[in-house]
RNA sequence: GGAGAGGUGGGUGAGUGGCUGAAACCAACGGUUUGCUAAACCGUCGUACUGUGUAAAGCGGUACCGAGGGUUCGAAUCCCUCCCUCUCCGCCA
């Protein structure tokens, strides 16, 4: 959510910042309802002012055995007045709230301004010692390679669940899950997480708080029943440890590490991309996230990328990083890099971890604050949090980097004491 | 699922209709004292909105004692609904 006040004083400045992320505004219809619902405010709390004196009055007319009957008949009406402007002035606040809760983080200002993904900015290209775009051999495709080796069964996963629910078996299990500790295990020894399992479960506040609600409900399972929603990302609950709290300053940054499973609908994107692992609606991963003072956040959004590069490079997996531009920016984001993963058999990159800076968006929303050593007032902390990085589109990378002619695969060597096994075949 | 207890400021915890935005204690912060540390003593110490300041500070107003309604001239305090926590019993992983 975006300060009130940031609007009122540079409309003009808000307005360009959702253009750019494509979006549409209402800052002008806001802006009106803003100085209604101040308008309403003056006057209530007059009345209110008037009504506490005189409240206070007649109690003290009583005492001494005064007649305080007419008085009283004038506050009652005074009172009915109160209520009156409280009424306006609350569905007033409904609105100001609806609109503002729609309004889109503006993006920071180095982030390029574009319009689709096309416009987004490669930044940086890590490939193995080695490594060829065209190799010896035809790397088979994920599907295909899960089904040969008996380790992937999408089509029994679809059978129990639906189509976009991974089933692993055998060693392909096991690699899943040695992937999530060892990425676990290297941000806590490596980049000093402390690590949060989070629940998987969420209610409606939580996803408001980070922004995933009410915009993105189409795309979240939702528990009708009991309220609650599968979290897409561990981003929601983790980030909503802190709501409503505040935090004090020689605690941060915070950094948490945490393993979920994720649930996304992703209705609409049938079809496209969707084969094996490329879209799927159950998926493993492992989030950072991080509490920081405001002047350190951009700092941190490099760290943070920097912390997800380095289970690629570990791992030996070919990536690259791109810069979103505006357009393609999220909906709480503020500047965002992708981190895409070689897939030799796609012959294209796959997001595989995603980095985003929030600023105060998240923590306007959630109530996370800071106190200021220095003036002693709590102030919103800046949020971030990034992919660490999800085991899906890793997977496919890695099973298609990683297979050898013979369509067998070896296991990155740095897990091997997590898998106890060094290939599948 | 059944029965009961309870939700007050950073924490503990008082407070059953006006003198309570809220005692007391602890923590925190500032200071005095001190060779240093500790102790002791003094002082400060909620948040949001809003008005007035060029702005910071300040000053004024309003609201907030789990949430939302209600009663009343006036509610932390009385009534209703909901949420949450804890204890006991039952069921179950």
């Amino acid at each position: 959510m975006l300060d009130i006040k940031l609007i009122r004083e540079n409309p003009e400045f808000v307005k360009q910042g959702i253009a750019n992320k494509n979006e549409k505004d209402r800052v002008d219809e806001l802006l009106q309802l803003d100085k209604q619902r101040r308008d309403f405010i003056a006057r209530a709390d007059e009345l209110k002012s008037k009504r506490n004196t005189v409240s206070q009055q007649v109690g003290q007319m009583k005492k001494s055995g005064q007649d305080a009957t007419e008085i009283i008949a004038e506050m009652k009406r005074v009172g009915d007045e109160i209520a009156e402007y409280d009424n306006k002035l609350r569905s007033t606040e409904e609105e100001i709230d609806t609109i503002l809760r729609y309004i889109p983080n503006l993006p920071h200002s180095s982030v390029p301004v574009g319009k689709t993904a096309e416009e987004n900015i490669e930044v940086k290209r890590w490939l193995p010692d080695g490594f060829k775009f065209e190799n010896d051999f035809k790397q088979i495709d994920h599907v295909e390679l899960g089904k040969k080796l008996n380790i992937l069964d999408f089509e029994r996963g679809a059978k129990i669940s639906g189509s976009g629910f991974p089933l692993y078996k055998g060693k392909g299990a096991t690699l899943e899950r040695s992937l999530i500790n060892f990425m676990l295990d290297y941000h806590l020894q490596n980049h000093n997480y402390s690590e949060i399992f989070p629940p998987f479960l969420v209610n409606k506040e939580s996803m408001r708080g980070t922004g995933q609600l009410p915009k993105m409900e189409e795309d979240m399972y939702h528990i009708e029943k009991d309220g609650l929603y599968p979290i897409p990302t561990a981003e929601v609950p983790v980030t909503n440890i802190h709501r409503d709290e505040i935090l004090s300053e020689k605690d941060l940054p915070v950094k948490y590490v945490g393993y979920s499973a994720c649930f996304r609908r992703e209705a609409g994107s049938y079809g496209k991309e969707s084969k094996g692992f490329l879209r799927v609606h159950q998926f493993n991963k492992v989030e950072m996230v991080k509490f920081v003072k405001p002047e350190t956040s951009y700092d941190e959004l490099e760290l943070l990328v920097k912390d997800a590069e380095d289970i690629l490079q570990a791992l030996n997996i070919p990536y690259r990083i791109l810069m979103l531009c505006t357009g393609d920016l999220s909906f709480s984001a503020a500047k965002c890099y992708d981190i895409e993963t070689w897939s030799p058999a796609e012959n294209k990159w796959l997001e595989a971890s995603s980095c985003s800076n929030f600023e105060d968006f998240q923590a306007r929303r959630s109530g996370i604050r800071f106190r200021n050593e220095q003036t002693k007032k709590p102030e919103f902390v800046h949020t971030l949090n990034g992919s660490g990085l999800a085991t899906s589109r890793l997977m496919v990378s890695l099973l298609e980097n990683y297979q050898t002619p013979e369509g067998k695969v070896i296991v990155p060597k740095i897990l091997h004491k997590y898998t106890g096994f060094n290939v599948i075949e």
